[in-house]
DNA sequence: ACAGTGAGTCAAAACGTTTTGACTGCCGTA
DNA sequence: TACGGCAGTCAAAACGTTTTGACTCACTGT
């Protein structure tokens, strides 16, 4: 029923003309005589004629699309402190993409054989894990990659845009400490990303210099917020209780802050709470929690923008982008005064 | 300096078979012996060899990848309210799309002819406005589309996925009136989808239907919350103010409700508040507004699925696929007892 | 002994572009 | 008059797959 697909070759006959004459009045590529041009302008808008892409660029080697990779893949996670996460960056990657006129394509995962393979000029692979497997595959086959953030195995790819932590996570403690907090208390991530990573070093860097102890816990990503509270409880509750918590995801964070709550600890008088992610959570949490902002619109603008450099053949930079995370500072760690 | 790809042809010769050998070994078109099978394999991993899909779908007329086109295009529009649609709708169909093993792709603008063009086997149109240009143009060139949400203009295309206003609407409007509203007035958008049109629809029947007056304004999607004050400060200055104020987008809601308190208006008692879509504003406002929620999840999910049978050559539904939209009633429109 | 069958392989023909070398007139210049 | 060059066009060769028809064996059943 559905006829054939219109091509190059109907808009020829129609136009009267050899097909390399309709290709080139497309792309310029040779000058055609005005009328020639005509008919062939007039015949393919008859036909509705669109040329077709997987055969451009089999034959130009060049697709104009630009693939994404978000790892972990935060969405399939699930928690909505990821979702929120996910969202913010695929919408941002997007609606920079789009604004770039090139097309933006989600790989499937990279080494299911079943998942589709999709052509791509170039791939930019988010929040790799350390010494991730999807990222390695992607150099293997030799596809120009930019990452958002390094993966903290291979620091030294260039093309990159990455975020950088230590002045803010040092600014929080040092807001902290003006806060009179004495004993602050690190529950960091369990996966291996330049996030959990470097956050967790500027920490340790940060209790060196000022020399107090380090106290870190760890809490898994991966946990329901009924197992988290399982594990904080006790915490809140114990006579070592820190008097100042920083904790990796905002959702967790805002758990913290309505278990305090619940068990008559006052935030921010007795404990406070900080996130080093930023969310509607921690946003609309009572009282509402100082958060690092990981500024995900600016990270999406500037890796497209040095995935179209790349593609486009510019040198390779010396440095790789660095954005700066956004502090927000909030009651949950603003004593009052007294 | 970078090596040619390689393709199928090395795998060929290292392995001393023919391409079409290669082909069938992978495909698994033919019986190939388990020998010749087991060198090829070696063969191609040695290499490197991942087939090209460009020059695969110019063969089968398959990609593999289904197109996502929003109208309008929210995110670019840039108010917070249509960024927050954007990137949950965005999310949820990429989440999806990333569970089928199907590659999902941004298409740029169709008929920007500076834009990339992109292999599609299908097309997803979110949001369209009346009479779309745009889906217009997909349709004209006979791809394969599924809408998210009806063209008013083209109710009939049965590949579709759409919200039931109507009941939702009724259950709101009766709701206010529970509360003893009774003079509720509708902020519309001005943009021309289902959205907008429907739900005018159904306010304009349940007013019919209860003898009461429409009262119909609209307030671009377009608007500044600055330009947007200037015409509803105005109105709730006024002797003939409503007592309910249902209006299209959150971020406006929230907006009245600021204005409300600033000049002494009180919400609900004096006035009651409610939008017909729900993001962050109408959750956090102070008080929390009445928001119907237009489930984008669901809607991702479900197109992403009748866009999958359709390009599997399904049947052609008898009916779109119609999904609820979720009601949220919050403090905004509940009278305290008296 | 022989047709029929199935496994295993190959060669060649698409798929729809872009690009290149070559051809024809024609104009301007030496 | 001869000649280089340019505008305008065409034919043919890629690009890297999948698919199909055909071929060769070996094996089966009669």
């Amino acid at each position: 029923m559905s006829r054939r697909r219109i091509t190059i070759r109907d808009v020829a006959e129609r136009a009267d003309v050899s097909i390399s004459t309709v290709s080139h009045a497309f792309s310029g590529g040779r000058p055609i005589s005005s009328a020639t041009k005509d008919r062939i302008t007039r015949a393919a808008a008859e036909l509705g004629y669109e040329p077709n892409p997987s055969a451009r660029s089999l034959r130009t080697g060049r697709s104009g699309i630009v693939g994404l990779i978000l790892r972990p893949r935060f969405a399939l996670a699930g928690t909505s402190d990821r979702a929120e996460t996910f969202n913010r960056l695929v919408g941002s990657v997007a609606t920079e993409a789009l604004r770039r006129k090139t097309g933006l394509i989600h790989v499937p995962d990279i080494d299911d054989p079943r998942a589709a393979k999709v052509p791509m000029d170039g791939c930019i692979v988010a929040h790799p894990y350390s010494g991730d497997r999807v990222l390695t595959e992607v150099l293997h086959r030799r596809i120009p990659v930019v990452t958002v953030e390094e993966d903290p195995q291979r620091p030294e790819l260039p093309w990159a845009v990455r975020l950088d932590y230590p002045p803010v996570v040092t600014r929080l403690l040092d807001h902290l400490r003006e806060q009179h907090a004495s004993d602050v208390m690190l529950l960091t991530g369990t996966e291996s990303n330049a996030w959990n990573v470097r956050t967790r070093e500027s920490y340790r860097a940060w209790c060196e210099h000022n020399g107090v102890p380090v106290r870190i816990d760890e809490l898994s990503e991966g946990l329901t917020h009924g197992e988290a509270a399982q594990l904080i409880g006790p915490l809140l509750a114990a006579p070592d209780r820190p008097d100042a918590i920083v904790v990796a995801t905002s959702d967790f964070a805002a758990l913290i802050a309505k278990l305090a709550a619940t068990q008559g600890v006052r935030v921010p008088e007795e404990l406070m709470i900080a996130s080093l992610t930023d969310s509607e959570h921690s946003r609309t949490a009572e009282p509402a929690i100082t958060a690092m902002d990981l500024n995900h619109e600016s990270l999406a603008k500037e890796a497209v923008e040095l995935m179209l450099a790349r593609i486009d053949d510019a040198a390779e930079p010396e440095q790789p982008v660095v954005i700066s995370p956004v502090l927000h500072l909030r009651a949950s760690t603003q004593r009052p005064r007294h």
